[in-house]
DNA sequence: CTGAAAGCGCTTACAG
DNA sequence: CTGAAAGCGCTTACAG
């Protein structure tokens, strides 16, 4: 029961019970075909000798490595943090590894991802932003992915046919702002994700459908961030210096809200007295912020699961199902209130 | 160029090149030893099969998976996150994947980790909390191991003899403490991190240690905490409710200083007006907090870095180096300030 | 500089 | 219910 001194081998196993490896290797994936006898001497060979299979030789010998890679544009994200705490919980229970891969947005890493695929690394992608692998190469090959809250572009911009868990950006982001102009706010102003990324644009496009759904497409106005709380703090400079100052602000993630109350406390304007803000994601910090902070609830642990679930599903031969949404929440506190 | 069919194998690309699996071998791990002529036949086979090596088939030959396992408590938490950050950045520079497993405080997962490290998965673990292997088994294993910031505890509650990388924790908290006594306050009380963790004893003794120093050793107090912001709000109720009141609050991290903060302000004080504030790790929220918070900066993708380099070293034969201490930084912002 | 061959540690038809 | 044997795809002494 002590340590070995050299790591035990199937071999050794099948030595001390006195039976062949074949049948230490059944006694383990399918005990019902053993007797009862046989195996009890397998199970005290295994406990004696402390063996467990090699993970190689079973991954090469199965063609399955019982392993997914989760490919994140940003780790020090609390966003993405969430989502693969989800993935890896249900991976535990799977018994399936997890390879993280810290993909910096607008990298060319994605090459790496598909060499970590094609080397059998693992079995699968779970792919948490949309500009990992080349829109059009991913489905063409046969990896199994799915995208994970961002969908990953098609040649027009739109979503590609692979399969994906996430909430509805779009219906989100004009609930979002349906919300603020149902406050009574109509100069409402929009700060975005990131350029170019699938994510943005459907919220973007959500907002404007809003605005125009109140016959406020003329004072519709968007500006730039991109995911950062320093990048919200710059865009509240842009709006308290250019154009007619805003009702409110719906921002693209927490992050940015949060910077928006910092710059806007900083040129005078307090939240929400002076102007609302939402935020989107609920990440821990936005109940906590000051005001607490009004923003979409993305069920992201629930999210990580589902995707992961639906990868296994597709590395166990079924085919791709067809992009889910899971249901998010307007999740009302104090950043944002009725226009005086 | 086009997909191929089937996966190639380095007996296609031997085929196709006109040579032995051998020299396909050769020419990719020591193309030195190769003829240049050869050497551009295989690369053309191998351009031409779109060959990847299959990973198992290399860790079962050369019994090393290149790959390392990071095991952590609560990837939720930035802090964490941005440690992994910092070892994906040199995992990838050096070719290495990272299998992350999140293992919940205080979850009896550490078996987990044992047997991916047994079955070859990972070539070595870092482990980002000190309880995660039962601590006399690790050393005894010949697995390698190195602790990141947080050090494994030994029998006696001390850091085990593993390797090491993190910033000197006591000392870190002792410099906190300091700072706030040397702003004049006296009643300074420290909110711990989660009980029983050699992390939060190590700040314990620093705080204790700095109050010592002072002559305040009397009016030492110390609150529980676990690192949640939820739990910085409690601990700022019962300092409200009970004792006298505080001059300043050190806490174990940045999030339970913002809880603090919130807490307190619920009670109706203010900080920094009626009470100084500060917290420990530098997250990125602690500079857009409200007021922005005075902290201790650990320098995170540095130490996961450090980490990585590391392990890799004794992943490739090299003897344990001894823990190392990395240098962390008082940052003064507007949550902690002179007593009036 | 190159090839033939063994072997890493498993699993799985195939027989019995 | 069990064993002998082939084979997964590589790498690496060993010869030449």
């Amino acid at each position: 029961m002590s340590a070995p001194e050299k790591k035990a081998t199937i071999a050794d196993v099948a030595r001390l019970a006195g039976v062949s490896t074949a049948t230490v290797s059944r006694s383990l994936s399918a005990p019902a075909v053993v007797s009862e006898e046989t195996r009890a001497r397998v199970a005290e060979a295994i406990a004696r000798t402390g063996y467990i299979a090699n993970s190689a030789a079973q991954t090469l010998r199965r063609r399955r490595a019982d392993a997914v890679l989760v490919a994140v544009p940003d780790l020090g994200n609390t966003f993405f943090a969430e989502l693969i705490s989800g993935i890896e919980a249900v991976a535990r229970d799977r018994g399936v590894a997890v390879l993280v891969a810290d993909v910096p947005r607008g990298g060319r890493a994605g090459v790496r991802l598909a060499q970590q695929l094609d080397a059998g690394r693992a079995d699968g992608a779970l792919l948490l932003h949309g500009a990992l692998l080349p829109g059009a190469e991913a489905p063409g090959r046969d990896w199994k992915v799915v995208t994970v809250a961002e969908e990953l572009p098609d040649d027009s911009g739109g979503p590609a046919p692979v399969s994906h868990v996430g909430i509805d950006n779009r219906a989100a982001a004009a609930d979002a702002t349906a919300h603020l102009i149902g406050l009574g706010h109509r100069r409402v102003v929009h700060v975005t994700g990131p350029r170019d990324t699938i994510l943005t644009r459907q919220r973007i496009a959500g907002y404007e459908a809003a605005m125009a759904a109140a016959g406020l497409a003329g004072i519709a106005r968007v500006v730039p961030g991109d995911f950062t709380i320093a990048s919200g703090h710059r865009a509240a400079g842009t709006l308290v210096r250019t154009g007619a100052p805003p009702d409110a602000v719906f921002c693209a993630n927490d992050e940015m809200a949060i910077g928006v109350i910092n710059g806007l406390a900083a040129a005078g304007l307090s939240v929400p007295d002076d102007v609302s803000v939402m935020g989107f994601d609920d990440i821990a910090f936005a109940a906590w912020s000051n005001p607490p902070l009004s923003t979409i609830r993305q069920p992201r642990r629930e999210i990580g699961g589902l995707a992961l679930s639906e990868l296994l599903r597709q590395i166990d031969g079924a085919p791709p199902a067809p992009p889910v949404h899971v249901p998010y929440e307007v999740v009302e506190r104090q950043s944002a209130r009725n226009r005086r």
